[in-house]
DNA sequence: GCGCTAACGAAACCACAGTTCCCTTAGCGG
DNA sequence: CCGCTAAGGGAACTGTGGTTTCGTTAGCGC
């Protein structure tokens, strides 16, 4: 997926790096329809031709930038108790979507998904991981009897971030922490209620 | 908002008629970053001056659409259930999302929604007037004694919806009937555990 | 019906995102 | 340390999305 491959160490890196910070710093300012390629070369101090070459369009780079990112994952907390753990995870969520910076990048991923086939699939690729990294923690709960075996984990983490994403891209309203919290509490609350157990498992 | 309001009958209103039907197609054809006003121009048969006259923007486009697809609500159920209603309302978003051309449709104003103000705010409103159409049937659910007072109706109706959203644009997970039904149960269990009760009210 | 003017439309025009050409630089292997 | 080649870069070029100009059409008021 990383493009240059070839050539690791020294130039080709450098200019990996430097690229994907400057075409961070445009899509913050400007946002995704807004990008210019050779904006983005001139941020970098990096000849136009070489974007051109190695990314070709403003998905192709957004989507190396998802890839980068990728990269950085954050540990999934362990408190002890599903909603302690589900509300760190809506609070980090919450966190990296208010964040003037990466709620921008996150956006542009977002919206890159829906105009080119390649980000879209890397961007699923992405929560599909990330999804994976916290479902343990539904895991552990199940096992320690706190929700109905067969509850569905991936489904109890997908319906923590929901709501955050639902008003970042749909809805408009505020993302503060309360929210965060309520949005945890809430897939706590169904997944307590045996909603998201796979093997239809009344309570 | 509408665009061209003076001479409301006759050509104004045909030709924004056929320019907002040549958007759609256009859009569900090329998505809304490939959208362009020459184009849609041709296929509305009206000349591209008029289009870049009266709209101006790709952006400026999708939002008189999207006032367009505001004048056509479809009406709320009432079924006499919380889960009822809220089942209804989540197959009602289900169907929309999956068809294809409504889907991309509500993806492409989305993402204008992400690059423009105006669009953005055309967004807010749209749902705004959505949630507030079905709120009623939780407010009703409460003077029922099926939920705790103090209930925001507005947040449950979002959290029906957001799952949904959150598959379309985010995880790409599929969008089918089973899946709304639960995500209607799991907004119900929450309302019903108390977590959507504005005046800290607990269990 | 008749004229006034808002709105439409054809065509020439312009700017700039994206491409091409060809030369230069720098990393790695021996 | 030297040469081979992958990668980078400057500059000229092109195609198309968007703008401007100015003449035409059609809806509304009288």
């Amino acid at each position: 997926m990383t493009v240059g491959a070839t050539r690791p160490g020294g130039r080709t890196a450098r200019v990996r790096a430097a690229v994907l910070k400057a075409a961070g710093d445009a899509l913050v300012e400007h946002g995704f329809d807004r990008l210019d390629l050779a904006d983005v070369a001139r941020r970098a101090e990096v000849g136009k031709t070489t974007v051109y070459r190695r990314w070709g369009t403003v998905a192709g780079l957004v989507t190396d930038l998802l890839a980068d990112m990728a990269e950085q994952s954050l540990p999934r907390a362990d408190t002890g108790t599903l909603i302690g753990d589900l509300r760190a995870n809506a609070r980090l969520v919450q966190r990296t979507l208010v964040d003037s910076r990466q709620g921008a990048l996150f956006r542009a991923v977002i919206v890159a998904a829906t105009c080119d086939l390649r980000a879209a699939e890397a961007l699923h690729r992405f929560y599909a991981v990330r999804i994976a990294e916290w479902a343990p923690c539904v895991e552990q709960a199940v096992r320690r009897g706190e929700l109905p075996p067969g509850t569905d984990a991936a489904e109890v983490i997908r319906a923590v971030s929901a709501p955050l994403y639902y008003r970042l891209l749909v809805s408009g309203d505020p993302i503060d922490e309360a929210m965060a919290d309520r949005s945890a509490e809430a897939a706590a609350a169904a997944a307590h209620a045996g909603v998201f157990t796979q093997t239809s498992c009344p309570d």
